[in-house]
DNA sequence: TGTACATCAGTGAACGCGCGTTCACTGATGTAC
DNA sequence: TGTACATCAGTGAACGCGCGTTCACTGATGTAC
């Protein structure tokens, strides 16, 4: 026999379920499109009912964006602990990030889509996020070969051109239909020469 | 004694009259939240007069990316008769991209900001839209020292890179406050950092 | 363990509003003679 | 040049609809004793 849930329990999984609603209507037509009555019927409760987890449509987008940032975050800190991705960063950190990708699509999904046209608020929180990121980022590639002697600036300006590499590419895995493992090998290679070009470039850097 | 628009003449005044409104209007919060009445009323027509020139929302939109392309293809024509484009990419690009993009901020603004978001027609125009464009510029680079012996696929990669930093940029630049010279040197300065760290690349890659 | 009360996540009716679209219309421009 | 009719860009009223937000409510969960 199965024990109710608390109250508190009950409410977290509402929250969820609204922003995982939230997240699913999204992918069609933009978070900016869908009403706040969707996402209560698509969540399964009342329109009301909304207003007991989130001020507005708004907060429920600032929400979404510190949900899909996560898991980016995860996403680099992976990055940093294979050893893998130091000796061979073009290949390693293609594949990490078709998978991620994958397994993430509709995170993925929401950053490079409300990035560009979002409210004001969550275009905002998403482009703070991104710099967040390439700044992360930049800690992993100050270890590389080559750019280990760079400008701090530098090594920002490298990774942000990976980050928008990335935003680029994350975009078409997502828009990939599914179950097409050739369009997916496609990507990851053209990926691949891109970054091999970028790291080239590096080589014969010079501040 | 001014003489009287013809019918036909008044009537393309009010079709620009209603793109120049969607334009404006979308600026601030994306074409896809702005409204046929809105619309309307900016161009200061009553809403059904919108439907002697557009079927619906959907072909307006449309309409504005065949438009805002124009001013692209302007763009890459002019670079491809300078001769200081194929001296001196990196500096004459830059420049001509921030010269370009500040003349035709809006376009460019509706191009960046639909190409992840808008409805599904426009976001597919505009992507066919930018593929012709990463194509065209790639006749240009195909004449470029290192890029004129390289496979066509790999001249189109390094145009596509170019490319997505010029939308990117674009961005930037459309985001930026009016008046701040200061703002728009840094992102020309940016641009031009990137382009040269690519081109650095162009000179060692091997297909 | 049982009782009495407090809390509060979710309900359901109601509101005023802007929306896209229809329809019959008006009156200036265009055309045929 | 003048007249009679056709065309058609723009009008204005009307429609049904989904929206965000308000409010008083319900009833299960939580707490104090």
């Amino acid at each position: 026999m199965s024990v109710a849930p608390s109250r508190q329990e009950q409410k977290e999984r509402t929250r969820e379920a609204i922003l995982n609603a939230a997240l699913d209507l999204s992918r069609d037509h933009g978070f900016a499109q869908i009403s706040l009555r969707q996402v209560a019927r698509q969540a399964g409760v009342v329109p009301t009912a909304f207003y007991r987890h989130f001020d507005s449509m708004d907060e429920l987008g600032l929400a979404l964006v510190e949900r899909s940032f996560l898991t980016l975050r995860t996403m680099i800190r992976e990055a940093q602990g294979d050893p893998d991705v130091l000796d061979n960063i073009i290949e390693a950190s293609a594949e990490v990030l078709v998978r991620v990708v994958k397994q993430n699509r509709m995170h993925f999904a929401f950053v490079a889509r409300e990035r560009a046209s979002g409210s004001a608020a969550v275009r905002e929180a998403i482009q703070r996020e991104l710099e967040l990121f390439i700044s992360e980022l930049a800690v992993v590639l100050a270890r590389l070969p080559h750019l280990d002697r760079w400008s701090s600036d530098d090594v920002k300006m490298a990774s942000g051109l990976f980050v928008r590499n990335m935003v680029y590419r994350a975009e078409q895995v997502v828009q990939m239909p599914e179950g097409r493992p050739d369009r997916e090998e496609e990507i990851t290679r053209k990926a691949q020469r891109e970054m091999r070009l970028i790291v080239l470039g590096f080589e014969k850097w010079e501040s």
